[in-house]
DNA sequence: TTGCTCCTCACGTCACGTGAGGTGGC
DNA sequence: TTGCTCCTCACGTCACGTGAGGTGGC
């Protein structure tokens, strides 16, 4: 059995000498002798246990958990609940990490689109992730009554084509138009935009909104707010409620 | 422009009003007015503000870099580098999640191929974990010359079926036997296990370690410190050199 | 004797949480 | 006057890090 002051366990675990003090302190790891000088000196055992002791750190368990689970009379059940908690927290951290990133990507995309981006963007930025969910499912009702009138208007276009039978094509059409009336309708009551310039949500006009130029999140308006001309990010706001300030 | 108390303004935004005079102690969002009895006094400006630090914060950015980028003068320029550098510090602790739950997941696992699971055995597994990627080297290597040795074997005996030409069959077989001879030594001379009673990290005889039933990371060894006859951990530890205690 | 290591206070870090005891505002 | 909110100390949390001033061990 070799003996081990603090600075060799340290190294040997390779933590600071620092927290092999504190772990004497917090009672998961006293030395097993003492010199006499008052020094603190660790056997293999204490070694072992340290070793273990770090490996639950690692998994960032508590000092409290560790304190719990080397003290446990039957430490098998302890040890699974602890483990079955710890999962959940660690599942948990990595979905909260994931939604960071997203957003951090996506702040890094945004600021290429302004010019001279500013704090109060961010302001801007956060509004959009926070309504990106409805946003996408506004996108997928969109999608979800223009992909069956495309269908529609080419399967009967074909059959006029080959077939020579135009109605179907006519009745179509009419579907096409009433379903095209909906979807601008639908776009403009549940979609709102922010000017980049003075940061005010706006509704613009439906005639604007439908000829703007634009990408994917963003379309070119002119900002009832400021006067501002560009692009403004489309965001969530439904009904005719505004922020009046 | 309305006016929130410390109160209002906290519920706005979610957070709690300790928390939001803790931001006027640490100077990021210090109130626009006072009231006559001296209470706090923000106007919408103020709420703008602080919806955009609560943005950040729920980045995970921290009060002195919050208070750098409002104080800064070409904020562009700072938020993109910190954007930069909190990036990369969230995929670093993605990355370290995942070890965690991937280790917090093996830990599960192994907990049911040992009976009467103790702290002690949490030592094995760390052992195990911090040799994993050797061990999967090694797994590598042993596949990479048996399964040519296979593919020998197998073509020359189809050789030999179909034009009845068998000196190749002869001649792969002698290599079979090199190489499997090759694959045990090499394997026992790389690979330790840990008994499960006295954790005690032992080589078996090659002819044990040959016939033992076994799974993937697992064998059944005579352990010759304590004599426990069970499934012992694989691991990592290369060389006649152990750790004498 | 000289470096080096180790010792024990004791305070700092980080972003708040939690009382205590007092007071403003309706 | 009565609740409710807000105020300012001041200490607690968590796992150590960082000196300061002193001492053991080779």
């Amino acid at each position: 059995m070799s003996q081990y002051t603090t600075g060799e366990i340290a190294k040997l675990t390779g933590i600071t000498v620092r927290t092999v003090q504190y772990y004497d302190s917090r009672g998961i790891l006293m030395p097993s002798d003492f010199s006499e000088g008052g020094r603190r000196l660790y056997n293999d055992e204490d070694l072992k246990k340290l070793r273990i002791i770090c490996f639950m750190r690692d998994l960032d368990i508590s000092i409290n958990s560790i304190a719990e689970i080397l003290e446990a009379e039957n430490s098998e059940k302890i040890i699974s609940v602890m483990l079955e908690q710890k999962l959940a927290m660690v599942e948990e951290e990595l979905a909260q990490q994931e939604k960071r990133r997203d957003t951090l990507l996506t702040i890094q995309k945004e600021m290429k689109h302004y010019q001279n981006f500013s704090v109060d963007h961010l302001g801007d930025i956060a509004q959009q992730m926070k309504n990106k969910k409805q946003l996408w499912k506004i996108r997928a009702t969109m999608l979800a009554v223009g992909i069956p009138l495309e269908i529609i208007e080419i399967a009967t276009f074909m059959l006029g084509l080959l077939k020579g039978i135009w109605w179907p094509y006519l009745i179509g059409l009419v579907l096409v138009i009433l379903g095209s009336i909906f979807i601008i309708w639908y776009y403009d009551r549940m979609v709102s935009f922010i000017c980049p310039e003075c940061h005010k949500v706006f509704k613009p006009g439906h005639w604007e909104s439908f000829w703007a130029n634009h990408t994917p999140t963003t379309r070119k308006l002119h900002c009832p707010g400021c006067g501002h001309y560009g692009f403004c990010v489309e965001t969530y706001q439904p009904q005719e409620e505004k922020e009046d300030e």
